[in-house]
DNA sequence: TGGTATAGTTACTTAAAAGATACTAATGAA
DNA sequence: TTCATTAGTATCTTTTAAGTAACTATACCA
């Protein structure tokens, strides 16, 4: 078994941290590639801003993928990129856990 | 395949975010149980009050164990709950990923 | 009598993340 | 000519997390 270590676990975590980018990545989990507005429309709570900023970020880290149309008025949309693709199973892993989780302080 | 959700997520990712949740839990992961002070040596740059505040959280999702020996000067311990261990696999699938991501942005 | 050790607490400050609100460019449609 | 639409920016304010520094209790040891 590798060892695990803090700096590998802080990459990952700096993916998943913050208060939407979780919920970013697994609406195009599910939902294939998003546009903006319906980005927004999903997270209804979230400022443009904010959501601007996220998407910026994941883009940066090469986990999701932007593509501007040039239309009037703009489109432009995102998807997980294949690579994005592979944070799929740490995100079930927590999922997973999760689930546990709750059902454990449920019934405690 | 069960749906990855966002809720669920968030539980996992509550107890592990945070600038130093995941490496205290590491520490108690690789080193069984240990004192307040070493965990404090361990991680040099935490301030006392907030690995105080880390490990209560932690105490109170029940994922360490807080024990007191009622000595003086004081000794209390600190290890990973039986319950706590389930959270090694979502650590090690960060962990993985880390490792990946690191020699993905080396090679690039 | 004063110092040392451990595991904290308390009160205050700073930095980082998030939120609110208003604004923009370009085009077509009424 | 004005309005609606989309995907943003820019500025400012608020909230949350983290950090700093000083203080405490208790017993032992010199």
């Amino acid at each position: 078994m590798t060892k695990i270590t803090t700096c590998e676990v802080d990459t990952a975590l700096d993916l998943i941290t913050g208060k939407w980018k979780h919920s970013i990545l697994l609406l195009l989990i599910n939902g294939e590639s998003l546009r903006f507005s319906e980005l927004k429309r999903a997270l209804p709570k979230i400022s443009q801003k904010i959501l601007t900023a996220q998407l910026r970020d994941l883009e940066e880290q090469e986990v999701i993928v932007r593509t501007v149309y040039p239309e009037v008025p703009p489109r432009v949309d995102y998807q997980l990129s294949e690579y994005g693709k592979t944070l799929i199973p740490v995100l079930e892993a927590m999922n997973e856990w999760g689930i546990r989780h709750a059902e454990k302080m449920r019934t405690r």
